[in-house]
DNA sequence: AGCTAACAGGGCCAATGTAT
DNA sequence: ATACATTGGCCCTGTTAGCT
């Protein structure tokens, strides 16, 4: 592993600008999400700061004024109420913008989860976003401040929490390309319904169409966009859970419930159970038994 | 008996690109 | 928004043999 952490900063803020350096336990780290070092800061004409290779995650919100973020070769305006998200790792540059004077909260976080996160919230095509719910992610950011300033015996699963609070609404601040509501359409809503209540029959993609008198294709798009899955994926999902219900709370035998699942040849259904469940049919009656 | 693993072959579907 | 074409993948089947 190579490392060579390097940082380049001109610390221009005001006087009631906060930083905060944290120590976690060992249990915090292996368990939590955890602080690393957190702030407000008031800039200065000038503030910057450029770092990189740096074994650290890196939330900053904007609470006014305005600043500049250069990452992964691109370069973000970040506005009020919007944030960024970032691994310190890559090379990363932010500013203040001379005029309007960028004023924000940031944390340095890790976890042994957090890459995942991560992961997840790289599915949007930037790492800027505009927070939906911002008052509660205004008021998290608070909270951990105080925490840190507060030493109690539960400071570091309120800090864990708070800091899942901050990267759950990163997350669901996410809006795809395609300009996804959370709403979804009646016609999707009922495809969805039917599926769960005809799971056990021979429900196919081109029989759905029929039903539901789309082209088949456009309803295949249509579904993984608003479900997330496909509709067999989502057919599947619903066998799969009618089983896990009927081996845990009824007697019948394997096959029986891989008939009634809707997947009539038995070998077929230990082979998908296993692949999705990770473990057998029967194993998984005896597990939830003892 | 009932359950599971392994395998191979056939067919259908999801995903994608493209066109209108 | 809808329709078509292509293709790689995986869903499903059927069988067999080994397991509890």
């Amino acid at each position: 592993m190579t490392k060579h952490y390097r940082e380049k900063a001109a610390h221009n803020w005001s006087e009631d600008s906060i930083r905060l350096i944290t120590t976690p336990s060992r249990s915090a780290k292996s368990s939590f999400f955890y602080v690393e070092e957190a702030g407000y800061f008031q800039t200065k004409p000038g503030y910057f700061t450029e770092r990189e290779k740096l074994n650290s995650y890196f939330i900053v919100y904007t609470l006014d004024g305005k600043g500049f973020l250069t990452y992964h070769g691109h370069k973000y305006k970040l506005q009020k109420n919007q944030a960024f998200f970032i691994s310190c790792m890559d090379y990363q540059h932010y500013e203040t913008d001379q005029e309007e004077l960028w004023e924000f909260n940031w944390v340095h976080l890790n976890g042994s989860s957090i890459s995942d996160y991560y992961h997840y919230f790289q599915s949007a095509d930037s790492p800027v976003v505009t927070i939906k719910n911002s008052s509660d992610f205004k008021s998290s950011f608070q909270q951990l401040i105080q925490n840190h300033q507060n030493f109690t015996a539960h400071s570091e699963p309120i800090s864990s929490k708070l800091l899942t609070d901050l990267l759950t609404e990163l997350l669901c601040s996410i809006h795809s390309k395609f300009e996804t509501e959370t709403y979804i359409p009646d016609t999707m809503q009922a495809i969805i319904r039917y599926l769960e209540k005809y799971f056990n029959t021979a429900v196919s993609l081109d029989h759905l169409a029929a039903r539901f008198n789309l082209s088949k294709y456009h309803l295949a798009r249509e579904f993984k966009k608003y479900a997330g899955i496909s509709p067999h994926e989502f057919l599947i999902t619903c066998r799969i859970t009618y089983a896990k219900n009927a081996l845990k709370y009824s007697n019948d035998s394997i096959s029986e419930i891989a008939e009634d699942a809707g997947i009539p040849n038995v070998s077929h259904f230990i082979n998908l159970f296993k692949d999705r469940e990770g473990t057998t049919p029967l194993a998984y009656r005896k597990k939830w038994r003892i």
